[in-house]
DNA sequence: ATCCTCCCCTAC
DNA sequence: TAAGGTAGGGGAGGAT
């Protein structure tokens, strides 16, 4: 978001408020009924006319969402890593010359694109594939005129970058602008972006100053008033950039951020000042007769009824002590859940697909009891032409109004024709940053939209009247909504908890006389007669003219919008307003192609359209912009693709023990839901999203506030949807990570690849491919019923056996005794279809069919003690009590020595106050993976370690001894990141705490160990596979040795190109088992060399690549101390010169 | 080419 | 104070 998005702007929201009157209040009249089939209307009336405003749907701009998606947005377009900080040596600088400056390159150039791009990126800029309002350059020779328009006064010659190169300093960019336009004013910014501003006599200065922003935005309002829409840019593009090149942001900018995103969206504030009656602080409503509101007392006198009528409310109250549960607190989840708006839509719309599903299921010929009553009516009232339909598609989109707000009325009718907003009833202070689930048409006279926080509405409209949820209300209401119209027609897509979309065109056909306007009419009144709830209707021949048409109906309306009618009023709209529009590739448009309208989208070529949206959205959006709309309406019940439990409230770890505890109740929860769904997965991914570094705490307490996000996920070795495995599944991938939790804001966790225990057919045919067939042949087996698959309804899709290289016989084993399980998990669930929760019974049920293939892979039972093991102290014994099994299990395995290990983890986590941190705890990690194998396997590596490192196994020290190979380093390691910790700059990845886990089947890694339990390392290396133990890499520069001089390309085997070393050195590892030092400093000179002499791109790429060979390396590899070692060595050196980490993960690149 | 993984975007 | 979930479409880029 920009300043400029800031700027006061007509108050058009007045328009659209003035066009809501049409039906005023919807009352109990159903005979009203507004049928509007105007299809010229123009939109403009309809819709504010800023850039930013909240939408009509309003979720997806709200406060905080936006600051989100800011922040998310500041990554989005980053091509390369930018390098980071200014260099102190003055070897850096020339790495660095364009800190914090981004480009994108129009047109042809001198030097072409490629080079430029290089050049730029290797002098540590960021380049942009595209421009944006972050983008701090357009580089261009020439600029076709509306592109002049867009781009004109910051668009800078090529030579800027060339000379700036030359010189070894970014030169002064007034020189280079490609225009002259607004002269001064691009003087004050371009070297504000530069950071020359106030250091005149420090040019080559490449720090960028803190308060860009700010002194950007005095220099916007002192401007030269040209033309408005270059000013916008201007200042917006400062703006962007200074957030990009911060690479810390404070509390008060972060505050900036979310700020700014609610006064753009705000529509004019025109409305507060006129209005501002003394009400100005009326809130203070202790709905749930508990606490009241903080300040003033007297304010409250001035509340109307409705608070203290909502006393009684149940859906509001906090915690006994006053304090909101935070992800820590037992009950969490549930709490949150049933606290929760969204989950409560995203819930109720499942049960409403499932509800249309069964009544379609069950249909006969008595289902639609009204549609015989629709046909008398229509008989009645016009017996002249008894014509039949005859004409093409007819869809309606029915939408009830303002669903939670008219919900909420029927219990509060006095509250009718006030600006009514529901949102939880706590949050109604006049700071309140709560949202605003949905706001009567009469709060959206002032501007007050779904979504929005409660503090701006209040300062939009001071008389605001705030009711609190009522989730069962909402259900039992959605529930008659749906039932109501499936009594007449049965031709139903429930698209959201208030909203469907109807084929009308089989009962126009049946029904002579109909038409589509009586049978929208017969509808409406149907829904109002059952719910007292007004519904609209939008009618049209395909899914988006019925969906435009019933923004138009609304409120209280039908429109249908008729296909002559619909380019033309397309055309009108705002691009913002098309379906699949949202607020990002709103934004694109209009960044990139100045595109507002869907008349200008239309202009633009597909082709252009194509690299920025991507093949499909490209498409999409110029066919809607046509009134072409080809997606079908799906009635018939699917099964979902994925099952997932998000929190991303509330969630604020301090220690390991929070983290281990809420991932077994979330995985519960995940768990319990594909019970209900008689679902297992085997594929299961976890999301994290983590503070973003610099920011601060959220605006809006227990938010996530921006956040970086991360995913990993897994194959399941066996289809399941037990918790446990779950768990397990979940501690081993949020460890791959590396963040501590501290910083965690977010959790999800996802399965996919469904199966369904009562579709059995097919996996028997799977199977039985599977296991007459080599596993390297099984993987292209499961790709050919992949896709057979795909066009069926249900997928049907083995775990994924990832087995890239040899270990085929211990593989294949696996394998089968996969399929082994899976054939006895089967007829047991088939047994116990219907209603059951997650039990002790059918827990152990599915372990005990297991049993039988324990032999070959891990052993479920054993596998499930283990993992009581890794639980909480309390938890385990709850889990022994729930499994029927003595607790002594628990202190037997603790007391063995093998074991001895795991107890450190346990959950009190023992040691004194001090915080061992996922982010360094290598030994929760080991574990994770030991617990997966099978019994003997496990101990025999449990031996190894202990006598590979001559050390004893005694108080939970087993990580340290882990990291042998360089362990002093590592407490010093250790120190610094606890210490970057606390400075909340926790980016820095560290390579030798040996956080990584397999994210490949256990049996992959269980091979080797299973042949042999020496401890040697050594040993590990398969005879077949050895190499003579010559170095492998030979490292040869082109060229002469003079370190400053040189900047040949370093080479590895004369190799140069990324992709060439890239495929040596997975080879390398692959083949060679027995590295030498020689192989180690080979590679480390090569990456070391890449850095220092300034192949950042090559760098970067290669050590990401690296970094994931080295996630995926096999537990027992010796290249994983090896690996560790040059990859710390080259993030040292990146460290020394660059003054900052490089990227290895792969986000955002 | 096609799959896989991770990510973004959208809707309510 | 505050309860920012959930599923699906889709794309980029690496692995195969
Ligand atoms: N940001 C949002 C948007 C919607 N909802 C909930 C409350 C809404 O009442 C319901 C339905 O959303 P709609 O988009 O259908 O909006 P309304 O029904 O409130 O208004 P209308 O359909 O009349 O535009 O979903 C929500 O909780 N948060
Ligand atoms: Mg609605």
């Amino acid at each position: 978001m920009s300043l400029a998005k800031m700027l006061p702007r007509p108050p058009s929201s007045i328009l659209e408020a003035s066009n809501s009157v049409k039906n005023g209040v919807p009352n109990a009249d159903s005979s009203k009924n507004n049928v509007t089939t105007n299809g010229t209307m123009s939109p403009a009336n309809k819709v504010v006319s800023g850039r930013r405003r909240f939408g009509d749907n309003g979720f997806e701009e709200q406060g905080g969402y936006m600051a989100v998606k800011k922040a998310k947005l500041d990554n989005q377009f980053n091509c390369s890593k930018r390098v980071y900080g200014a260099g102190e040596s003055d070897d850096s600088d020339v790495f660095n010359i364009f800190d914090g400056v981004s480009i994108y390159i129009n047109g042809y150039t001198n030097p072409p694109e490629p080079e430029l791009r290089e050049l730029f990126i290797r002098h540590g800029g960021t380049f942009h594939p595209y421009n944006s309002s972050r983008t701090t350059f357009v580089v261009a020779t020439n600029l076709s005129v509306p592109s002049k328009r867009l781009y004109g006064s910051k668009t800078i010659k090529p030579d800027w970058i060339v000379d700036s190169i030359k010189s070894g300093k970014a030169l002064d960019t007034r020189a280079y602008m490609l225009y002259d336009l607004n002269k001064e004013k691009n003087q004050l910014t371009l070297t504000q972006v530069m950071g020359h501003k106030s250091s005149p006599s420090k040019p080559e200065n490449t720090s960028i100053p803190k308060n860009l922003q700010l002194s950007n935005g005095g220099s916007s309002t002192n401007g030269i008033g040209g033309d408005e829409s270059i000013e916008d840019f201007e200042v917006e593009r400062t703006v962007e950039t200074a957030n990009i090149s911060q690479d810390r942001v404070s509390d008060s900018d972060e505050e900036f951020f979310e700020c700014s995103q609610d006064a753009v969206m705000s529509p004019r504030k025109i409305v507060s000042s006129t209005i501002s009656i003394e009400h100005a602080e009326t809130k203070t409503e202790n709905q749930e007769g508990a606490a009241v509101t903080s300040d003033s007392s007297s304010a409250s006198i001035f509340n109307e009824p409705l608070q203290v009528e909502d006393q009684n409310s149940k859906s509001d109250s906090p915690q006994k002590d006053g304090r909101m549960k935070t992800a820590t607190d037992e009950g969490f989840i549930e709490d949150f859940f049933g606290r929760s708006r969204l989950h409560v839509i995203s819930e109720q719309k499942k049960e409403m697909q499932i509800l249309v599903g069964n009544l379609r299921k069950n249909s006969d010929s008595q289902s639609c009891s009204n549609l015989s009553k629709f046909a008398s009516e229509i008989e009645d009232k016009e017996d002249s032409s008894v014509q039949t339909w005859t004409e093409n598609v007819v869809l309606m989109h029915i939408d009830l109004d303002c669903f939670f707000a008219s919900v909420g009325l029927l219990s509060r009718p006095h509250l009718r024709g006030k600006p009514v907003v529901v949102t939880h009833s706590s949050g109604a202070g006049k700071d309140s940053r709560s949202d605003i689930a949905c706001a009567s048409y009469e709060a959206r006279k002032f501007g007050v939209r779904n979504g929005m926080w409660v503090m701006e509405a209040k300062k939009l409209c001071t008389t605001l009247q705030v009711i609190p949820y009522d989730f069962e209300e909402y259900k039992r209401i959605s529930k008659l909504f749906f039932e109501a119209v499936a009594s007449v027609t049965l031709d139903i897509e429930a698209c959201s908890v208030d909203e469907m979309i109807v084929d009308a065109t089989p009962v126009l056909k049946k029904v002579p006389g109909s038409t589509p306007e009586n049978l929208a009419t017969f509808i409406r009144k149907i829904v109002l007669e059952t719910t007292n709830c007004p519904a609209s209707i939008g009618i049209g021949s395909n899914r988006l003219l019925a969906k435009l048409a019933v923004k138009l109906a609304k409120p209280n309306g039908i429109h249908h919008l008729k296909d002559c009618d619909a380019t033309s009023y397309i055309q009108s709209m705002q691009v913002r307003d098309l379906p699949g529009v949202g607020w990002s590739n709103e934004d694109k448009l209009v960044d990139n192609f100045g595109v507002k309208t869907c008349g200008d989208l239309l202009k633009i070529p597909l082709k252009d359209l194509k690299p920025m949206f991507g093949e499909k959205t490209a498409e999409k959006m110029l066919s809607l912009c046509k009134g072409i709309d080809s997606s079908d309406i799906k009635a018939e019940l699917e099964r979902p693709k994925s099952i997932s439990v998000d929190v991303n409230f509330g969630i604020r770890f301090t220690k390991d023990d929070d983290v281990t505890n809420f991932l077994i109740n979330i995985c519960k929860e995940l768990s319990g839901r594909a019970e209900k769904m008689q679902a297992v997965s085997s594929h299961f991914s976890l999301k994290l999203l983590t503070r973003k570094k610099g920011a601060g705490e959220p605006l809006k307490q227990g938010g996530h506030g921006i956040v970086d996000s991360h995913t990993r996920s897994r194959s399941l070795l066996t289809p399941t949807r037990n918790w446990q495995e779950l768990y397990k599944t979940a501690c081993s991938l949020i460890r791959l990570m590396r963040v501590p939790p501290t910083e965690y804001r977010g959790i999800g966790v996802t399965l996919t690849d469904l199966k369904f225990d009562d579709d059995k057919s097919k996996r028997k045919s799977i199977q039985r491919t599977l296991t007459d067939m080599p596993i390297s042949r099984g993987q292209k087996m499961l790709t050919i019923s992949q896709k057979k698959n795909k066009s069926a309804s249900s997928t049907e899709k083995h775990a994924n056996i990832p087995s890239p290289d040899g270990s085929q016989n211990s593989v294949e084993v696996i394998e089968n005794g996969t399929s082994t399980r899976h054939h006895h998990l089967h007829p047991d669930n088939q047994e116990v279809p219907e209603d059951y929760s997650v039990t002790k019974s059918k827990i152990v049920q599915t372990q005990s069919n297991s049993t039988d293939s324990s032999t070959n892979t891990n052993a479920p039972v054993d596998v499930d003690i283990n993992m009581l093991l890794q639980l909480p102290r309390e938890i385990a014994e709850e889990q022994c009590q729930i499994f029927g099994i003595s607790k002594d299990v628990l202190d037997i395995k603790e007391n063995s020595a093998l074991d001895s290990n795991m107890k450190s983890e346990g959950p009190t986590g023992g040691n004194d106050g001090k915080i061992s941190s996922y982010y360094d705890n290598v030994e929760t990690v080991d574990n994770s993976f030991l617990q997966a194998l099978p019994d003997n396997v496990r101990q025999d590596v449990l031996i190894q370690l202990q006598e590979a490192k001559g050390r004893k196994a005694t108080n939970g020290n087993l990580q340290y001894d882990e990291q042998q190979p360089c362990s002093s380093r590592q407490a010093l390691e250790r120190d610094k990141q606890r210490e970057k910790l606390q400075n909340g700059d926790y980016e820095q990845p560290s390579y030798n705490l040996e956080i990584r886990e397999l994210a490949t089947p256990v049996s992959k890694s269980h091979d080797p160990l299973d042949q042999q339990v020496t401890p040697k390392i050594s040993y590990f290396q398969s005879p077949t596979l050895q190499l003579e133990p010559q170095k492998f890499w030979d490292m040869s520069i082109y060229g002469n040795v003079l370190p400053s001089e040189d900047i040949t390309i370093p080479a590895l085997n004369n190799l140069t190109e990324v992709d060439d070393v890239r495929n040596l050195i997975r080879d390398g590892l692959q083949t060679v088992a027995d590295p030498t030092t020689e192989d180690v400093e080979c590679l480390e000179k090569y990456f070391i060399d890449l850095i220092t002499k300034g192949w950042i791109q090559q760098a970067s790429a290669l050590l990401k690549f690296l970094n994931r060979q080295y996630e995926q390396l096999d537990e027992s590899s010796p290249w994983v101390p090896l690996l560790a070692e040059i990859l710390e060595a080259a993030q040292k050196t990146w460290r020394e010169l660059y003054q900052g980490e490089i990227e290895l993960d792969d986000e955002y690149q």
